[in-house]
DNA sequence: AATATTTGACCCAA
DNA sequence: TTGGGTCAAATATT
């Protein structure tokens, strides 16, 4: 893997680049209209990010259809197999990222805002920088996603569109798609599509800055996980606080063919990525 | 009350 | 040993 052809590599430029932009608009959105009204514009350009990310996720596995899942997941795979051969001893099941490698990807931009639910659980200074390190891990990871981030806000203020470098580490099993999982789950909830929940796509899969919950659903969700392995490092409660509760959400895909459409293929994770990059 | 953040301690790879 | 990533108790926020 790893094997992008020239082609997917430009695609995957120019979606970093639409991706770093659509954090500036967010950014000089911010400014012009702060608090209030600016919802609706920030959550438009949240999407964009969300988009721009997940293209970009996928780009940066080499194009994979959404078939296959089961990938490296160094840890996990370490894991097992100590627990395989030596059940007996309490081996740290390494909830520990290894050291250098896998740092995913890495954006510069004006936000820390991208549309994800992060919680901070660390902060450092380091060597030579004027400001600390942020470590952000995703706020569902109670849910088994284990998608982390690094901010660092770069000490040469002077370009607002790249005032925080962050690092992305994992992917998100919950993301995009922990409306879809979870609602395909949780049998008494409504399916997935057409949760209309009025002019932008997503009902806000925040509220850091806006804490109104308004009137989207509450995508509750009970223990759903099969695997869930003794995530015992913290209280990771499955229950939602009313802060997280409203986690993403309804695509705007309002038709009744809507489960057709490519569009929804690509929200829902099976696109055909092989098709696109084939044909560029 | 529960849950999120802060912050020094702890741990591990270089 | 040191730098830096993570833990977890204390604290803040709701």
């Amino acid at each position: 893997m790893a094997m992008l052809g020239s082609s997917s590599a430009v695609v995957l430029e120019l979606m970093t680049m639409g991706y770093q932009s659509a954090a500036y608009l967010g950014e000089l959105l911010r400014a012009a209209s702060p608090a209030q009204a600016g919802d609706e514009q920030q959550e438009l350009a949240a999407e964009i990010l969300r988009c721009c990310d997940r293209v970009i996720a996928e780009l940066n596995r080499g194009g994979a259809t959404g078939a296959t899942t089961g990938k490296k997941r160094k840890a996990a795979e370490s894991a097992a197999a100590a627990a395989v051969t030596s059940p007996s001893l309490p081996v740290t099941p390494t909830k520990r990222r290894a050291r250098g490698a896998e740092a995913v990807r890495e954006v510069r931009s004006g936000t820390t805002t991208d549309g994800f639910i992060w919680r901070k659980y660390g902060q450092k200074e380091i060597n030579g920088c004027k400001h600390p390190r942020l470590y952000y891990r995703c706020a569902f990871r109670g849910q088994g996603c284990l998608a982390t981030r690094r901010v660092q806000q770069s000490q040469s203020q002077d370009d607002p569109a790249a005032a925080f470098v962050i690092a992305y580490y994992g992917e998100h099993t919950c993301g995009g798609d922990a409306a879809a999982a979870a609602a395909c789950r949780d049998g008494e909830l409504m399916p997935p599509a057409v949760i209309n929940s009025g002019a932008s796509s997503f009902a806000a899969a925040w509220n850091m800055a806006s804490r109104e919950p308004a009137s989207s659903l509450a995508v509750e969700r009970r223990s759903c996980d099969g695997d869930a392995p003794s995530e015992t490092s913290q209280g990771w409660s499955p229950s939602f606080s009313s802060e997280v509760e409203l986690d993403v959400v309804g695509f705007d895909l309002a038709g009744a063919d809507s489960s057709a459409s490519p569009v929804w293929e690509f929200l829902n994770g099976s696109f055909d990525w092989e098709f696109v990059i084939n044909s560029l």
